[in-house]
DNA sequence: AACAAACATTTGTATATACAACTAAAAAAT
DNA sequence: ATTTTTTAGTTGTATATACAAATGTTTGTT
């Protein structure tokens, strides 16, 4: 569907606004996608994305602020997604030693056991969107994205 | 910021996975930027949407169905952000006549004053990304979203 | 060593969003 | 005409996000 159909507009629209919108709405509906893909698991898209990040690691412990810095959604608030991840007993928390401000977050066997089981769900996915551009469309749609965003 | 070096992955991403990202990533860009640009006017980036599709009605009252259709992340709670601009006296809020379960939403004075001082500063904020890309790019980026969310 | 500044994280408050349950009214079925 | 179903909207609960303030720790300065 066209973005003026889907915001059923009646006057026609500057194609730098439809961009935006577009943008905007596919973002919504990628991310709808993701929410249903992951509800039977129990799993927020921000609580993968957090165990995903603990994953890349192998192993080693993260700390608060590395896990904000590679979210693609900034939050605030890592603290309370983390808590929610303990409570799962998806990571586990430590204080660090050698900096005793910092938490060392650590995804547990139970979360990677979860990832794994996910990994082909979360790669259909991508996929299922990737499938609808050509290899050749699809850097192009990467390279006016990223001029796009500045 | 190419995609890659914003979530510091080591390893080669498939294109397929670095566009999902990059729609992804350039939504919060334009999100962020927009809530920016409102705050000063104590709105959300939601409220002004609804604000908006209010306006667009010219006078005419729109229920809440209406608005929670055309808003382009449904929200599941029209209501409460109806609520929020009942309080600043954005809106009001009468039971429909001819069927007492609808509400009739119009836009006061007020409200539209607000919109029309927005609006230059959200053309700014809409052109600002779209002056990256010519018109052509602009064009070829609409298709290429469509095409991507199906 | 004592104090100030910077840093890492947590907590509180407000808004936003997902989802389910609920209320009330209207429309459809019997 | 009464009951059932559908529709429109509200309310409650949980999570997510923005932002500011607070806490505790480390680092830098005097």
């Amino acid at each position: 569907m066209r973005i003026e159909e889907i915001i059923k507009t009646s006057f026609p629209m500057a194609e730098e606004k439809k961009a935006l919108l577009n943008v905007m709405f596919t973002q919504n509906v990628i991310a709808e996608k993701f929410s249903e893909l992951l509800k039977p698991f129990d799993l927020s898209a921000e609580q993968f994305n957090v165990l995903r990040i603990l994953r890349g690691q192998k192993g080693n412990p993260v700390n608060m602020c590395t896990i904000q810095e590679r979210m693609i959604a900034k939050t605030s608030n890592t603290t309370r997604l983390v808590d929610k991840l303990l409570l799962k007993e998806l990571v586990i928390r430590e204080i660090c030693p050698e900096n005793r401000r910092k938490m060392e977050i650590t995804i547990t066997p139970k979360g990677i056991e979860l990832l794994n089981h996910l990994d082909p769900l979360v790669e259909g996915h991508e996929k299922k969107f990737g499938n609808n551009l050509s290899e050749n469309e699809l850097a192009q749609l990467n390279t006016l994205l990223e001029k796009f965003r500045n």
